[in-house]
Parts: C-alpha cells; sequence; structure tokens
DNA sequence: TATTGTTATACTCTATAACTATA
DNA sequence: TATAGTTATAGAGTATAACAATA
C-alpha cells in the first residue's frame, strides 16, 4: 500500500493555516478532517474485498438490512431512507442487486403503488460467504483499540452526531449571492 | 431535515444479526458503522452551503493545499498523493477549477513533463469567503462536545488509523473463487 | 392531492488501461 | 525504463425534475 504522507500533513497545514481565517477554532477543523480521514482509511482498508465480491458498501448494507429485516422484505422508499438515499437513486441499487439476483421486486398486495424488495437464496449464501470475512477484518483492523477506548469512540462519536444534529438547522448559509451556483 | 430513523435501527439490527456470521466482533462492528454514519451526517450538514458555492469537498481540499503549499505551487502527482486521488482522477479535479478560473496549471520549468496547479486570486477570493463561513458552521456543529471530549476522539481517532495502517496488510482476502468478480 | 416508484439527466468520484512527452 | 500527465471509458453515488400508477 501507498505510504500515507496524510496524517502529518494535514494536521500541520490547518494549524498553520486555520487561525487566519475568522470563525476558526482548531479543534473542530482537525475532528472534521480527522472524522474524513480514518473514514476513507478504513474505506480503502475494506475496499478490495468489496471488489473482489463486486459490491459496494451500499449494497452489503441493503443486503443487510433485507436479511435481518422483516419477512415480507422491505419497501424502497424504507430502505431509501434507512440509507438516507433519494427514491430514485434506491431505485437503481435494486436494479443492480437483482440483475445478480440477490434481490427480487415484490408488489405490495395491501398498496399497490409499492414494492418490497426482498432477499433471494442467493443473496443470503453471499452473506454467508462475505460477512464472516468482512468481520473477522473489521476486528482484526482494529485490534489496536482495548475494549474501553473502543466503548469511549464509539460513546464519542454518538455524542458528535447528536450535536450535529442539534445544530444543523441553525447554520450560516451564504449571505452574498457573488459565489453562489457559481459555474 | 428529514427524520433519522438510522440512530436506534442499526444499533438493533447489529446486535441481533451479527453474532450468527463466524469472526463478529460487536464493538468493532459498530465502530464501522458509527464513523461511517458520523461522516455521512456531518456531510449532510456540510454539504448544503458547499453546493451554494458549487464545491465538492475534493476541490475544497485541492484549494486549500494551494494556497497554504509552496508559493510555486503543487504538481499535480503531489496532489493526489496527499488526497489519494489517482493521477488520472486528479486531472479532471484540476481540469474544473480551472475551468472555474480558481487554479491555472504552470509548466514546471526544471521537469517539462511535470505542471504545477496554482491557485488564482479569485481562487483565494473564493476560500475568503468560504472558508469563515465553514468554520464557523463546524465549530458551531460541534459545540455539543467538550474540549476534552474533543482532544479525546482526536486521539481515538487517530490511534484507530494507526491500528487500521498496522493490520491492513494482512487482512483476509476471498478464499473461494464462486462469488469472486461476479458480474 | 399526496405518495410510491420509475425514467431521464447530469455531475462527482473512483478505477483502469492506453497513450504522450519527457527524464 | 520509469515518471508526469492526459485521454477514454465505465461503474458507483448523488441530486433534481417529470411522469405513471395508485391511494
Amino acid at each position: 500500500m501507498k505510504e500515507d504522507r496524510r496524517e502529518e500533513y494535514y494536521h500541520t497545514r490547518v494549524k498553520e493555516s486555520g487561525p487566519q481565517y475568522a470563525g476558526f477554532d482548531l479543534p473542530s477543523a482537525e475532528i472534521l478532517l480527522s472524522l474524513r480521514y480514518t473514514e476513507d482509511v478504513l474505506h480503502q482498508a475494506c475496499s478490495p474485498i468489496l471488489a473482489q465480491y463486486g459490491l459496494s458498501k451500499s449494497s452489503v448494507n441493503v443486503l443487510m438490512l433485507l436479511r435481518h429485516g422483516p419477512a415480507e422484505g422491505m419497501q424502497l422508499h424504507d430502505l431509501g431512507d434507512l440509507l438516507l438515499v433519494s427514491r430514485a437513486n434506491i431505485t437503481g441499487l435494486i436494479d443492480h442487486l437483482e440483475q445478480k439476483e440477490y434481490v427480487t421486486r415484490v408488489v405490495d398486495p395491501s398498496d399497490r403503488r409499492a414494492r418490497f424488495a426482498r432477499i433471494t437464496t442467493k443473496g443470503m449464501e453471499l452473506l454467508d460467504t462475505f460477512m464472516p470475512l468482512h468481520y473477522k477484518n473489521v476486528k482484526s483492523m482494529l485490534q489496536g483499540l482495548s475494549e474501553s477506548e473502543k466503548r469511549m469512540l464509539l460513546s464519542l462519536l454518538k455524542k458528535t452526531r447528536e450535536s450535529i444534529a442539534a445544530h444543523a438547522d441553525s447554520l450560516e448559509q451564504a449571505a452574498v449571492a457573488e459565489f453562489t451556483n457559481a459555474e
């Protein structure tokens, strides 16, 4: 794997350049970067095996939701809510999974506008092969954290989400039209 | 903003369904989900203002690297390393920024294979408008964490990255060819 | 009228291979 | 031959608007 210069680089750059902008707060800015960076590192580590199975993060997510959700399947807009993806886009996601025969669509008899997506036997077999490998890898990658560190991290991440949710509605929008909708 | 059902939903689903797969470790699996989920919540909160300025996460990143990096600019492959993006893709990214006149390309006189990307005055003005707003929003969103919690979170995220980096090379690959390269 | 899902479009990000021009 | 960058292509993710069927 390519050597990752980002660790030290970003830390230095943010610390040096941040203070010249109004509103800058070093710890907050570092958390923003650190979260993205950590998620990226994790994704890079997981992506080879996902690619081997021709899966994406979202498709694994959908398959797991379907397998361990209601037996009759889940409506597409329901999946969309849980993934926070629009109705338009969940259609494409399910199209792909259906084409690979991991999922089927079934019309909801009680509301003929709606369709259930339901996982197939082939989809379940895929998860039986993929998930143990995946979970083993995740466990292995995080072995450098103690149990209490993991608990602490989880609790801080949760608190972070709560803080974002509590304040996301009162954020500043662009005041000037000068740059907006630039193209 | 749409109500987010994911908090409780995923927690329950992972706890219930995980143990049926070999290799499953609850804290690790939860950290994986929690990191992605938190990053997503953060992105959702930041994306409206990015969209107002016609910017993406990557383009802000590039502009900040260029503005606060070496005065002569940075070579494209150098930017690629720091973003962990391939040479092919950094070309497109710079194309867009150049088209918007936030960046120019300058041939490196000492190695005529290479080009420097250099931020323009217009690019700097954009950052002067955008970044204070952005930093203010980030600070506001994270106000629910105390200073010591922020420090703790940063340190745990760093430890997480170190753990991933230390073990990413020894992960399991798919053993069977059955599902691999499925299409 | 509102909701479910689909179609179409477009832009971003990613990944890969083939190509050029330099070194 | 190796490196810097470009071109081309393809797949995935996201966002929006218009539409059909149904409620």
